[in-house]
DNA sequence: AATTCATTCAACCGCACGTCG
DNA sequence: TCGACGTGCGGTTGAATGAAT
């Protein structure tokens, strides 16, 4: 087994590091920088490479980390963002204060991931798994002890789905409002924020680009003040853009107790069937994220999306947003 | 009490990318 | 342009620990 480059030309210790070298290493930083890393552990009399010197103050000297199990919320913004970029941990980090990827990963194979495979959703995707995962989602709780014990939002399908849950061929991208682009042009001083609750963190990414040749007109909502959607969560008063939203749902599913939530996500008028998006649209934002291409996104989330994506989620389990444009953005960047 | 099994997470590895000479 | 080097990232490993038998 090779060694990197900077452990090759000295012996070098691996495996856990001591007190003793904790020490050395926080003592050198912390008064010369560690400039490159290459050459601190000579500097700083440590018998290991760069890399783990590195690695080691990164991920666990760092004075300025946070320790100790997550929150709620942090979980809640881990999903969130992994659902739309993936296993880029770094970047899902940096929206954690003080927190690692490292962390943030190690949480997500330990923890994360085994709850959405329990809630009946693909954690790479976050799709509604397929019927060979059926076993693991009934092998634990039942549907109603899943949500009733996590702490996360529960993406699950409604009442008149559920018979449909495990049969559907699901290959389209699902999203919270969370994640919605709300804004189109990130700069948009005008953008209203939340009234309630601003001091919670929420994500927030940066240089974010929009397709601006599939732009779709962006219905303007007025939110009804304290309106409350699927009876149970309110929403706040204030007034929000949504643009390029819709829901899928199974036709038989369709019905009127929808219509708050297309009138809370700016569509007006009820539609007389749920809204849908092409099957190329899907196709594309699917090989985009098989490419493993990165892309830039940058939108904010508020309380109040969450607000309405747990909202939608309980009253009407499954929605889509056309997320189709940014992404496309992307892969052609990337390209 | 001893052993096995499962889980967690710190650390390692290989690769990709950027910089510099 | 090319190669060497440094850095950052994501996947994986394996030691430590706890739970179950």
């Amino acid at each position: 087994m090779g060694h990197h480059q900077c452990c090759s030309k000295q012996k070098v210790k691996r495996g856990l590091w001591s007190p003793e070298e904790d020490e050395k290493l926080i003592r050198f930083i912390t008064t010369h920088g560690h400039g490159s890393w290459s050459s601190v552990p000579k500097l700083a009399g440590l018998q290991r490479c760069g890399k783990s010197c590195r690695l080691r103050w990164i991920n666990y000297l760092r004075p300025d980390l946070k320790r100790g199990s997550f929150t709620a919320q942090e979980e809640r913004t881990i999903i969130d963002i992994h659902r739309m970029l993936g296993n880029r941990w770094a970047q899902i980090a940096k929206h954690l204060p003080g927190r690692t990827d490292n962390e943030v990963k190690n949480f997500w194979n330990s923890c994360i991931k085994k709850k959405l495979i329990a809630q009946g959703l693909d954690p790479n995707t976050h799709n509604l798994l397929s019927t060979k995962y059926k076993h693991k989602i009934n092998s634990g709780l039942d549907s109603t002890q899943q949500r009733s014990t996590t702490s996360t939002p529960v993406f699950t399908v409604s009442s008149k789905l559920q018979e449909d849950y495990y049969s559907m061929d699901v290959k389209t991208s699902f999203l919270p409002f969370s994640s919605v682009p709300l804004i189109s042009d990130h700069s948009n001083s005008s953008r209203p924020q939340p009234v309630h609750d601003q001091s919670s963190t929420s994500p927030s990414l940066s240089g974010y680009h929009r397709n601006p040749n599939m732009h779709m007109q962006a219905p303007s909502l007025e939110c009804a003040s304290h309106s409350s959607v699927g009876g149970n969560l309110p929403i706040s008063s204030s007034s929000h853009n949504i643009s390029e939203f819709g829901i899928i749902l199974d036709d038989n599913a369709w019905g009127p107790e929808f219509a708050p939530i297309i009138q809370a996500a700016g569509q007006g008028e009820m539609p007389s069937q749920p809204l849908r998006v092409l099957d190329d649209e899907v196709e594309k934002v699917d090989d985009f994220r098989g490419s493993g291409q990165h892309m830039d996104a940058s939108f904010e989330s508020s309380d109040f999306e969450l607000d309405l994506m747990e909202s939608a989620l309980m009253t009407c389990g499954m929605y889509y947003n056309a997320w189709d444009s940014w992404t496309l953005q992307g892969k052609n960047n990337g390209a």
